[in-house]
RNA sequence: GGUCUGGUAGCUCAGUUGGAUAGAGCAACAGCCUUCUAAGCUGUGGGUCAUUGGUUCGAAUCCAAUCCGGAUCACCA
């Protein structure tokens, strides 16, 4: 149980016994205490005056006065100012919280709970390679199924794969046109940039046919419907439904460019899937709901035999979830999938990694699977986040204002290298290692950028200024668990073993406040990790270790860990240190983040 | 137009769900390496929390209105 807890349920019986009063559970707020007051935590009063009809300054003395008589061990003192009750914590409590995990590996982690997650994100499109939004989503789903996990969940990472429609008809069209037989081995091209290149293609050589149209005195809306390579493209899409071979031979050709050229940024971010869906496999799904749907009356045909459902009644419109031709749209197969992921893995909770344009479309499906009274409509979780945005605006890829995934991952290691040159602290690393380091540090720019902030929230993305390697980011949590790593080694080296004896507490010594400090931020560890994982928020996890990097190194600069004043402080030290190492290096991979030794 | 969502330092973002004098990073300025990694530490300056009103012991946080952004409302995905 965390300290913030254990004064909760103290304050709460402290309560009951004083007044017989036994409704105050949501009513004790517990705050870390302000610095410029004495104390650890503070219980604010203002909201128990009332009930309990006390002046704050009586209620904050009988209270205090409980506390101390109930639990000498937890609080050595109390002050009350105005409505706070400040709290002295026990240094024994520190200490001895240090001595309990100070050799967890995984200090944080829950215990299993035996429920089941789903986590869908990434959910590319093949016709173009992977840009910077897609980066967002990867670093989140990853990261929020890594922090499930560790909050007790099985966890089952999926992907829903876009690999047909029209858009992929763009680029083979465009290919057929202009590609002259060309491939991604021949052109020297990773095979999703070659394949996204004719997409670019097919939107040049549409925009030349419609104004072409529109000069020759047709309107421009109909020229957009009669430009011939969008009448070829409709053409090729309704081939592909009926499984023309030629088409689908080229289909699968292209896609397995793109796939090949996926795998390799997918491998260089670290993301991996248990279970890959694709469309072309799942875009009939739903149909059969949709039938149920009409039999039990939740569904409703019209008379051109479409098929809707009325939200109305629940501040949303009317919703299509078939066309009068009896083919799917985005929402059927959704509801399809949903249904065979459940049967598949039978998972309660669902969480869907996708972009807040979407809020409207998954606020439906949860709601029709809820009407349909799926068992796991309920437990449908929508993470939105925001769009990632240029200092110039939006990210359009028609008008070529992307930042490309593989672009930006090289120039983030790029800078990592040059950094770590001009710094020339790892002169004896060969070339693998170098190189590994490289990668660590230019990923771990990229992702700390990404997942330090509210996911609901767009970004501005900075190119210049997003390349920092000071302040608030990886390498700078990155570095504070180097630095750690360098004095741990050095003591081990200088005496064979960490000597982690004699044990601090004794009476004799007092923790200093840095110290004391850098413990209670590594016991709300767990906390953290429980928020992130109920909020769905991987921000909370990277501003928490920035936090804990910046305590500690102020811890460290003030005091000697290897000479500390006495061989009991020397004991203490290396156990802050070495559990901070462990609380970052743990935090670090919630976010999929690894840490060097040495940097 | 309907719905949803956002507006906090020059810039990028926090703000523990209503608590004490609103915090970080970057940028600017001033200091700190013969001692465990200076990718670090310490300090200074910088705010009408979009605006107005309301709710109460107390509001950046809740409510209402207004201003300014964004998303969405397709037989697209």
């Amino acid at each position: 149980m965390s300290i913030v807890d254990k004064i909760r349920t103290a304050a709460f019986d402290a309560i009951a016994a004083l007044y017989q009063y036994e409704g105050a559970t949501t009513n004790i707020l517990i705050n870390a205490t302000k610095p410029e007051f004495e104390g650890d935590y503070t219980v604010v009063l203002f909201a128990l005056t009332k009930p309990l009809r006390k002046s704050p300054d009586v209620l904050g003395k009988e209270l205090g006065d409980q506390l101390l008589q109930d639990h000498p061990t937890l609080f050595t003192s109390y002050n009350v100012i105005k409505g706070f009750l400040n709290l002295v914590i026990n240094q024994a409590y520190w200490v001895s919280f240090l001595e309990a995990h100070n050799a967890t590996t995984q200090f944080g982690k829950q215990p299993a709970t035996g429920s089941k997650v789903m986590v869908e994100y990434s959910s590319p499109n093949t016709n173009k390679p992977l840009h910077l939004g897609h980066l967002r989503n990867n670093f989140l789903g990853w990261s929020i199924a890594e922090i499930l996990h560790a909050n007790g969940n099985e966890v089952i990472k999926s992907c829903i794969v876009n690999d047909r429609g029209i858009h992929i008809c763009k680029s083979m069209i465009a290919w057929q046109m202009f590609g002259n037989g060309d491939t991604p081995e021949r052109a020297g091209t990773k095979g999703d940039h070659f394949v996204g290149d004719y997409y670019v293609k097919f939107n040049d050589e549409y925009k030349r046919q419609v104004e072409e149209l529109v000069q020759s005195g047709i309107a421009k809306e109909l020229a957009e419907k009669e430009a011939p390579i969008m009448k070829a493209t409709q053409e090729m899409l309704q081939q592909w439904e009926q499984g023309d071979p030629d088409v689908m031979e080229l289909w699968t050709r292209m896609n397995s460019w793109v796939y090949a050229g996926f795998d390799v940024t997918y491998k260089r971010i670290g993301s991996d899937f248990d279970k890959v869906y694709y469309e072309s496999q799942t875009y009939l799904l739903g149909k059969d709901i949709v039938e149920k749907g009409l039999e039990t009356g939740i569904l409703y045909k019209k008379n051109d035999g479409s098929v809707w459902i009325d939200l109305t009644a629940d501040g949303l419109d009317e919703k299509l979830v078939l066309r009068k031709d009896g083919t799917s749209v985005y929402i059927t197969q959704d509801l399809g999938l949903a249904q065979q992921k459940y049967e598949q893995f039978g998972a309660e909770e669902s969480i869907y990694v996708v972009g807040d344009e979407q809020n409207y479309h998954m606020k439906v499906l949860k709601l029709i699977l809820q009407k349909f009274g799926a068992p796991y409509a309920n437990g449908i979780h929508h993470l939105s986040y925001g769009m990632v945005e240029l200092p110039t605006g939006k990210m359009k890829s028609r008008e070529g204002t992307v930042v490309d995934a593989d672009d930006i991952l090289d120039e983030m290691i790029t800078v990592a290298r040059g950094k770590t040159e001009e710094l020339g602290k790892v002169k004896d690393f060969n070339p693998e290692e170098l190189s590994e380091l490289y990668n660590v540090l230019g990923l771990s720019a990229l992702k700390f950028f990404l997942l330090r902030v509210d996911p609901k929230k767009k970004m501005v993305f900075n190119p210049e200024e997003s390349i920092d390697f000071h302040g608030f980011t990886g390498p700078f949590v990155q570095y504070t668990h180097a630095r750690i790593k360098s004095v741990l080694r050095k003591i081990e080296e200088g005496q064979g073993t960490i000597q982690t004896n004699p044990v601090f507490g004794d009476g004799q010594d007092t923790l200093l406040p840095l110290e004391k400090q850098v413990i209670s931020q590594l016991e709300q560890f767990p906390v953290v990790v429980r928020e992130a994982g109920s909020e769905l928020d991987p921000s909370k996890i990277a501003i928490y270790v920035f936090n804990l990097a910046k305590g500690f190194n102020a811890f460290y600069t003030e005091h000697s860990i290897a000479n500390a004043e006495t061989p009991g402080k020397k004991a203490l030290r290396l156990k802050i240190a070495s559990l901070t190492a462990s609380v970052i290096a743990y935090g670090m991979h919630l976010l999929g983040i690894s840490v060097p030794e040495r940097m």
